[in-house]
DNA sequence: CCCGCGTGCCGGAACGTTCCGGCATGCGGG
DNA sequence: CCCGCATGCCGGAACGTTCCGGCACGCGGG
């Protein structure tokens, strides 16, 4: 009984008979044997792991939590770990054998670092002015923005504004695009401010403000960034206007803020966690030499409708 | 110019003169060489990771979230990477040095299975029930009960009541018992509604209303689970109770949405991020050998006070 | 009978690092 | 002068796995 047989029974490769095979399995179950990862991994010229940075973005909003469990739970499947990459002081390039970047923002430097190692790289969502990476999944959100205000027009709304971040991530980027595609097919003037992608609170409701102070006319507002459509309901009563009734408001992202404020928020549901799996699906394929860099795949998002449009 | 004084003068150990030392590193940096973690892992019977596992709870809390981004950078100080190991189905043992449990829940199997793996460990609040872990990090959350039980007394409630998850999180039982320990002090006997640690918004819900239902004498409300507080807003409102007034709320789980409620919500401020720094920190003592197998720290929470509890 | 081939198994090298022991040199003290 | 020791450097083995090439055996066909 060599190691080489050991191993190739235990790998299920080379030429090894079934009794054999059988043997191998049932002493190696009982001496608890477990494969050494890093001689495997030093012979294979691998690591077994997968990187994964999302922006450290702390909102109230359970996106990027679902996202990272959906990428680990289909790295689990393909065996592979997850290690999760921040943007603390970095070192050296990361022992990694391919990155999944969620949301990557057009100047964060991590990003570049990371999309300047040279490993297979996937983002969800492009990255807005930088290089491509060799995988992309994206949705498509500004035809849902589109679908969103569709909606509100049906709903009655003639006047809807939009609060959305800057153009350094693609995601509000495209939300944007898409409000004012919508914008010019219909005809309103495009009615928008432009928050920081983390932004807080404070920021979103000053926003709010502004745009219902600034246009009484106001009849529907979008809230693109996470959580933010929830936060501002007290500016709006503020402002004597009722959510439904004669202000209809939706997010872009949805969350379980959305479904549980009062009254529930109309919103974009992202499948954070679908998007996780597949970015690393896509990884992986990447990985295997299935797909060929350069390949996109579209993510399906889905509207939500719930009475904070008018039912 | 052997392999073996240039890898001395990487690491900085063995004996070797400073201009030699100078030249390699002039010249590794010049080649952009870096070191082959599998190989080193390899020789030195370690991995260079550590395994974090949370409960995959879906609230709108970022506890978990900011708990993982401590760990996470408390490792890269450290260069050590950080698995994810999440509740799906798991293989063979995880290649990692040790384990951080955040919130191990009794009787989760994968955190008997992770607690059982031979490896040490760090848990965030104890495992009730189960084996010790070798290093355990804690919080005083029932002596803050009480000081929060105190806050509301001063401010006029005589009858508080409370909504916590059940026994099997170490957490919710010390803010069990923290309550209890307070009724006992003070007088009023306790009234306590038990939810599900990962409840979602409609049961703790059913336990506001039937709380408020039963006792029209209520006159102040803790409700422990992360965001709770701010879930049941509408079920005081509904019960004809106004928040700050009548009746004082205040929530065990500080987070973006207790500060952006209406009117933001009293909470204990539960540092994650810190937490699981300490976590990490700790783990990385024991491994170190610099700390004894069996050891706790506790780690420090603050009361933040807000307009729900009358200012 | 002999050759060729398929099957089952195995030995050895290789992956890149660390560590143990040893060699050469130079210097100071007895 | 010789011995001992400190310093600087190095060769080789080892970590546990995978993979290449090869060996032995048995069988069927010419």
């Amino acid at each position: 009984m060599s190691k080489t047989t050991a191993s190739d029974a235990l790998r299920g490769s080379g030429r090894v008979s079934a009794e054999t095979r059988a043997v191998v399995l049932g002493v190696a179950d009982a001496l608890g044997y477990v494969p050494n990862g890093s001689a495997r991994h030093l012979r294979r010229a691998s690591t077994g792991a997968i990187g994964l940075h999302v922006p450290e973005v702390l909102t109230r909003s359970n996106y990027y939590m679902s996202f990272v469990f959906g990428v680990v739970e289909r790295a689990a499947d393909n065996d592979y770990d997850v290690t999760l990459i921040t943007s603390g002081r970095r070192r050296r390039p990361p022992r990694v054998d391919g990155l999944v970047l969620g949301d990557p923002l057009a100047g964060d430097p991590v990003v570049d670092t990371l999309m300047n190692a040279g490993l297979p790289t996937v983002t969800c969502e492009r990255l807005s002015g930088g290089p491509e990476a060799d995988g992309v999944v994206w949705s498509e959100h500004a035809h849902m923005v589109g679908e969103l205000l569709d909606h509100l027009y049906e709903a009655g709304a003639r006047r809807p504004a939009l609060i959305v971040a800057g153009d350094e991530s693609d995601w509000a980027a495209s939300v944007h695009r898409g409000y004012r595609a919508w914008c010019e097919r219909h005809g309103p003037a495009p009615v928008v401010r432009t928050v920081a992608f983390e932004a807080a609170a404070d920021e979103v409701r000053a926003a709010a403000r502004s745009l219902l102070a600034a246009d009484p006319g106001l009849d529907a507002l979008i809230c693109a960034p996470a959580g933010s459509a929830a936060e501002i309901m007290p500016v709006v009563k503020e402002a004597g206007r009722a959510v439904g009734r004669d202000l209809l408001l939706a997010s872009c992202v949805d969350s379980p803020a959305m479904r549980l404020s009062d009254p529930p928020i109309t919103a974009i549901d992202l499948r954070p966690r679908e998007a996780g799996a597949s970015c690393a699906e896509l990884l992986f394929d990447l990985l295997k030499g299935g797909s060929p860099a350069g390949i996109t795949r579209v993510h399906p998002i889905e509207l939500t409708v719930r009475a904070s449009t008018g039912r």
